[in-house]
DNA sequence: TATGAATGAGCATTCATTCAT
DNA sequence: TATGAATGAATGCTCATTCAT
């Protein structure tokens, strides 16, 4: 099953490595499922039983509460959203990497997140969601990503502004410009309107463009 | 009370049309507040009747369902956040005025929504979070959307790309582009960092340049 | 209006003695439709105002609680349903004129009871289900059976034994079966089954021949 | 406890079959007790929680609404109260049988049904007080009725008429008077004056004489 | 007198959580 | 470890009743 299969790698799982029993996949893949379509609060733990064919005492059993719940799924993907930028070697391959141009860094960033928005959908929309709801989620979200990523995001955009290929403007706007646009076509296609048709490497290709053009000195 | 004129506003209210008396407005007042702090399940109409004043059953000889009582706050939201471009004035004024370049249309379009997204905001948040949860928001503002705006929208590109301004991309591509690119700011200026020290105009006028030489045709 | 005389009568109104107002009289018949239909626990009172056309507010300006307005219902249907057999002359006529036989006592009584549900089925219906609920109900009604009605009864049976017209079992026994047998009959007729083709006439006779014959001495 | 057999008696239970936990008997037990006290809308599930023992959850736990408790309760009466006219066998003795004359066939329906309403007599309140209030109970009880027992029923009578043993009344006016006879006594018995000093079997043996004096032919 | 908005206690029902088995 | 019955607080909602107009 893909599904499963995405999951456990979201869970960093590998056969040697079995943390998780058949039955606590099933809850996580469940409480995904109904969190992502009718939200975290509308949920009820008695439906994610049933839908993951447990009893409701199973649940607590891992998980002290439903909240609890919720982060299992939750953090693990952050740490993955963001994780990446945090590790040494993939932020230098991010953002220390001498790329021949702007474009090339946009393209890397842009399929990257492309890659991972496609394979963890759900638990994107979940995140999303609930992230403004819960303190738990939000603190640590801006702590990592002010902490670790956006020095560095902010060094990269400089480098380009005095090597002259970017717009003069405020690295911040530049970076939220940056991040609107990946992230708005990234929603658009796997969370607003996934059963439309995409194109998807074209609209990501356009998406590319734009970005570039929209920020390239002239 | 700023709140309370915005919201008579959104209401349509005017001193000769006094339809929703002082504790409906109220109770509205507090079912927006709670709505867009928890999620509309996470507000229980209990604390919404103590923070308005009132009593429980008071919001419920008003509201039939605590589910009219969000229809009700998102509803005329909804009629106003499209409506204008609906109307046939104001969509005349938007997609059919002559500009002189295609600078101009997004100037007007951007700064149009910024100054609704600013008075606003709280419903718009309450909006974004419950519109894929409940149908009955998702199925008319999709409707409204593609019967009205939609084919308005794409007129005005196609006639910008005829005038060799804007790159030739599929207009549902651009027209995605745009409205991301202005959604994105005003969500990030209102939304995701309303506490930050934004300098609104500046971020507007940057969001506009990136928008416009992002899809001008070299 | 039928029914509206109906209850007109019940309540003793003639024109001279308007004591209920146009209003209250609407109340009343939207209270005995709306109880008969289903049951006072069942119906509320902002049911009846509707029904009535008058604010719920006026139902409490005539009757200060809702079982208030149960028991204006009902009390002057239970002083009519066994009132005659109280009052002075009613009480002779059926027990104490020199009836020829037992069947002529028998289809005196019948006839004018049958008269009486008749007219008024629905409060007849009420009393009925109301009354093992509520003491305000039973016990008046137990005490007026007692007081009045059971000792004249009895005395018209032991004539009738005595005369060698009917069986000799205790008059305790055949006043059940001769209350019994009757109610039966129009609770069949004009409760259980009001929508069937009744032949009215012929079922009471029928009903009469049944008694005297069950009752006669051989 | 004589209730809790009679009870686990109505529910066919025997010690091999135990699908009903202790809880769901003091439930099922407490409501049939309040149902029958106040009426089933005048009952909370508060109280009948209380009464039982439980916690108010519990008998959402064991019946989905109030309504499924009412009907779990009520319906196998129905089944026991028509049931055994419609079984094969039984139907055969009560109806099929060759009675040597009409008085055994009246004495064998009699004492049937005294016993079932002694058994059962505060279920039997609660049929009686709820069926036309509630169209699931009513539907199938007229139903089972006239399919299955009305028949069978006429063509005994018919019989007795052939055999010049009852008068030559329609069938259907002699069933209503039978049933009506019958459960006269028993009402009063069970119902209406249960706290009555009652000498039952002289009471029944009254009834069956005036039912079959009553019908018999001279 | 009549209104109808307002009340808050009470209702049936759901929920996350516990715990004996 | 897993179960699922049991819990009781909390929820959305209804109700009879009050009261200012």
């Amino acid at each position: 099953m893909t599904q499963n299969n995405s999951l456990k790698e979201l869970l960093r799982l590998n056969t040697n490595d079995e943390k998780y029993s058949e039955k606590q996949l099933k809850i996580l893949e469940a409480a995904i499922e109904t969190f992502s379509e009718k939200g975290y609060a509308a949920s009820s733990t008695n439906e994610i039983a049933k839908k993951a064919g447990v009893a409701e005492g199973t649940i607590f059993r891992h998980y002290k509460t439903k909240k609890e719940l919720l982060l299992s799924i939750v953090t693990p993907l952050m740490t993955k959203l963001l994780g990446p930028f945090v590790a040494k070697d993939f932020a230098k391959e991010i953002f220390e990497v001498n790329y021949d141009n702007f474009e090339q860094f946009i393209r890397n960033l842009a399929f990257n997140r492309y890659e991972f928005v496609k394979n963890h959908s759900s638990v994107v929309k979940i995140l999303i969601q609930e992230i403004s709801f819960h303190d738990e989620l939000k603190e640590p979200y801006i702590k990592l990503f002010q902490e670790h990523i956006f020095e560095k995001f902010k060094a990269t955009i400089i480098k380009f502004q005095e090597a002259k290929e970017i717009v003069n403007w405020p690295p911040e706007t530049i970076i939220r410009l940056i991040i609107n646009t990946i992230a708005g076509t990234l929603l658009s296609m796997f969370l607003l309107r996934p059963e439309a048709n995409w194109r998807y490497e074209e609209e990501m290709e356009l998406t590319i463009s734009f970005l570039v053009n929209g920020l390239k000195l002239k």
